[in-house]
DNA sequence: ATTAGGCGATTTTTT
DNA sequence: ATCGCCTAAT
């Protein structure tokens, strides 16, 4: 047992409690890891198997990590343990229990966009307008009421106003129509094993039996159906411990309950409360900071964090310009860094709220020639031409899967059009079969031009011959023979265009994927394989030993830590980020994403904001952040390139008076002739601000969102209760500020 | 059936 | 600014 002795007195209490009920409050940087890894490396090494331990990490990056640390600890007996996701260790077990409410174990995972196409067409079938009724926000809410365990038929008996009604309408199909094409969604990938225990008890008790001790890493992200599938799993035993930070709760949106971490010992009536509260990881400066931040919040359990580090340096603001002087500050400082400490790319990050305020900063370090890798964004396994090989694989591996079917039966352009497509889901609906199905019989379908007749056979003979070889061959080979068949590498080569060779590569690192893939895991099948490429996400892949700074959103952040760390945009409107009015709760959200941010840092902090920014191609004039007000001076030093851009609030003879005066240092090149002259705006001149309340001759009284553009075309959005959100050019709007 | 060109929405965050 | 979707033209 020698390794325990790496703990603290705390973090060992949490360690060797090992039955019953367990709640581990762990402040940023206080070893919360650590902790969980040396608990089942101590669970294995006094005697449990490790098949009888189930751990589930928010992302598989933590449970890789974790893993291979055990491996370190314990050796290879550790290999047996249960440690993942929620969504992929509950994507296994439906793997082998599916079948007793119905699914065969080859089913498809949807993600997103896969959710929002089945929607769209189900709107379609039904007569429901995609124009009144935004598919994406019916999406979002079947999905947080899945999140919230509201059945279809309890939902349209609670419908309140009628978009309801119609979310209500579509949920009812899109379940059915999922479950015709055996596929699930992220969300049913939590329910689906909840309807499977609760309707089949042995199946539950064969599991208590396995997961004898079950340990919850980031238990304030957990929502209503994890909450519910945790409490499930371990009510017989009753030996779960969860580890978590409600200050670190950033994700409400995804219907993340922060009452799972604050009940806990409600829901456990003798549950141990453990906090880890000494910080090892950032300078007192930095933690320091932060707590102040998050003390601002009225919900959370309250902390004493504390260090025993240096105090280190102050926290640099830099105040800039614009976004592109914003991305040439940190550049510089990226530079000055570098040379300072030695210290390498790879300890530097650079975070914002948003993945729109990247473009901006790659520019400056492409421009720099600075490495750098980005986390998140646009992501390779959502591009087009990507998805649609994969829609191919998707439906050899599950012949069911209409919805891939129908993304790929006419791509290549095979003359069939969309006539074609409802003279076929007619017959097949009439039959109960599955498109590919009835593409088979497609002689006796009426009303079809021959062209399309041809197509659809040749589609359906395409996948009877890869059926067939499926089992015969690699699945590397498979999948090139099956898209050389296709041709549509060639198509790409022949088309010449850049955009044409980026997709011709992308199909080309899609196969390549999937041979390393079937490298790593000699007996990996292709369903093994598509159901990684829905459940991994970009960070999980991140590899931070290259010498390059990673680029990445506050909320991929989480878990990680770097010697320096840059939070960008710190702007009303960006960070907190708000299209209105914000309420508390949402505000404070907003600050524990910042409070995650800051708390990344180990040595060394920058913020930055920028006065004006491009957003949706123009340039809107932003407002520095309140979470800066939140910190104490004495630990914060400004570097400020925008002396000659006074605050928006000053009157017209100041700003005059600042113009002439010289900016007192140029921090860099060529980013300083941009910026409009405030004077002359508009805006300024009637003391407009974000938030100011106006009256408008016609509309009445409302509230400014945001204020865009230059001069005659500057424009503002205004909020009025009367008639809602107006688009005005003030110009000719003739506000009067109230 | 395919394609070009115009229009409108889009940017919050992600398993 | 960019992307997807729709319409009109071929």
């Amino acid at each position: 047992m020698q390794f325990l002795k790496d703990l603290n007195p705390k973090q060992q209490e949490a360690v060797k409690t090992v039955e019953g009920p367990i709640m581990v409050v762990a402040g940023p940087g206080s070893g919360k890891t650590r902790v969980l890894t040396y608990r089942i490396a101590y669970l294995i090494h006094i005697g449990v198997p490790a098949s009888n331990i189930l751990a589930l990490t928010f992302t598989n990056r933590a449970a890789n990590e974790m893993k291979e640390r055990i491996v370190q600890l314990v050796g290879d007996k550790s290999k047996q343990l249960w440690m993942g996701t929620f969504h992929s260790v509950l994507a296994k077990i439906l793997r082998i229990e599916g079948e007793k409410i119905g699914y065969e174990r080859n089913y498809t995972i949807y993600d997103s966009a896969d959710s929002l196409s089945l929607i769209k067409s189900i709107m379609s079938a039904k007569g429901i307008s995609t124009q009144q009724f935004n598919p994406q926000a019916i999406r979002a809410r079947i999905s947080s009421a899945k999140n919230q365990l509201v059945m279809p038929d309890d939902y349209a008996r609670r419908t309140l106003d009628l978009f309801e009604e119609k979310t209500a309408a579509v949920y009812v199909d899109y379940q059915k129509q999922l479950k015709h094409n055996n596929a699930m969604d992220f969300d049913d990938l939590l329910l689906k094993p909840i309807e499977l225990f609760d309707r089949n008890k042995k199946t539950l008790e064969k599991y208590h039996d396995r997961f004898r001790f079950i340990l919850i890493d980031e238990y304030q992200d957990t929502n209503r159906a994890q909450y519910i599938l945790i409490r499930l799993l371990a009510e017989k035993h009753k030996n779960i411990c969860v580890v978590g930070d409600d200050a670190q709760s950033i994700y409400a949106f995804r219907g993340a309950d922060i009452r799972n971490i604050l009940d806990f010992e409600h829901d456990y009536p003798d549950a141990r409360l453990i906090r880890l509260e000494q910080n090892y990881r950032s300078t007192k400066t930095i933690l320091d900071a932060a707590d102040r931040v998050i003390k601002h919040n009225v919900d959370q359990i309250a902390k004493d964090l504390w260090t025993q580090n240096q105090a280190g340096e102050k926290i640099t603001l830099l105040a800039c310009a614009d976004d592109r002087d914003e991305g040439g500050t940190i550049v510089q400082k990226i530079y000055e860094e570098t040379h300072r400490r030695k210290i390498d790319l790879n300890g530097i990050a650079i975070m914002y709220r948003t993945n729109a305020q990247s473009r901006a900063i790659e520019d400056a370090l492409r421009r720099n020639s600075i490495p750098y890798v980005i986390i998140g964004g646009i992501e390779f396994y959502q591009r087009k031409e990507v998805k649609d090989v994969l829609a191919y694989f998707r439906v050899l591996v599950n012949l069911r899967d209409d919805e891939s079917f129908l993304r790929i039966v006419n791509y290549p352009s095979r003359g069939i059009g969309e006539a074609a497509i409802v003279r076929l889901r007619a017959f097949a609906n009439s039959k109960q079969r599955s498109l590919l199905d009835a593409a088979s019989g497609v002689g006796d379908l009426p009303g079809v031009t021959t062209k399309a007749r041809n197509g659809l056979r040749e589609v359906s003979t395409l996948f009877q011959k890869y059926v067939q070889i499926k089992s015969e061959i690699s699945i590397s080979e498979l999948c090139r023979s099956l898209v050389d068949e296709l041709g549509i590498l060639p198509m790409f080569k022949n088309e010449g265009t850049p955009d044409a060779m980026t997709r011709w590569e992308n199909v080309q690192e899609l196969l390549s994927a999937i041979t390393e893939f079937s490298e790593r895991r000699s007996d990996a099948t292709l369903e093994d394989f598509l159901q990684d490429v829905s459940l991994v996400s970009d960070i999980d892949e991140w590899d931070g030993s290259h010498n390059a700074v990673t680029l990445m959103t506050l909320h991929s952040a989480k878990g990680l830590e770097f010697p320096i760390v840059f939070i960008s945009g710190l702007e009303e409107g960006l960070l907190p980020f708000s299209n209105s009015a914000l309420d508390r709760k949402e505000v404070e959200e907003e600050r524990r994403l910042y409070y995650v941010g800051i708390t990344r840092a180990m040595e060394k902090l920058y913020l930055s904001y920028a006065r004006a920014r491009y957003r949706f191609g123009e340039v809107t004039y932003q407002t520095p952040s309140r979470f800066l007000e939140e910190l104490s001076d004495a630990s914060l030093e400004t570097i400020n390139n925008v002396q000659r851009y006074p605050a928006r609030t000053h009157h017209v003879n100041e700003e005059n008076a600042a113009r002439h005066r010289k900016p007192p240092k140029q921090v860099d090149h060529d980013h300083s002739d941009v910026m409009p002259d405030y004077e002359n705006d508009t805006a300024s001149c009637l003391n407009l601000r974000i938030g100011s309340f106006v009256e408008h001759e016609t509309f009445g009284k409302g509230k400014i969102l945001t204020i865009a553009g230059v001069g005659d075309s500057m424009k503002a959005v205004v909020d009025f209760p009367s008639v809602g959100r107006k688009s005005l050019l003030l110009q000719y709007a003739h506000l009067k500020v109230l």
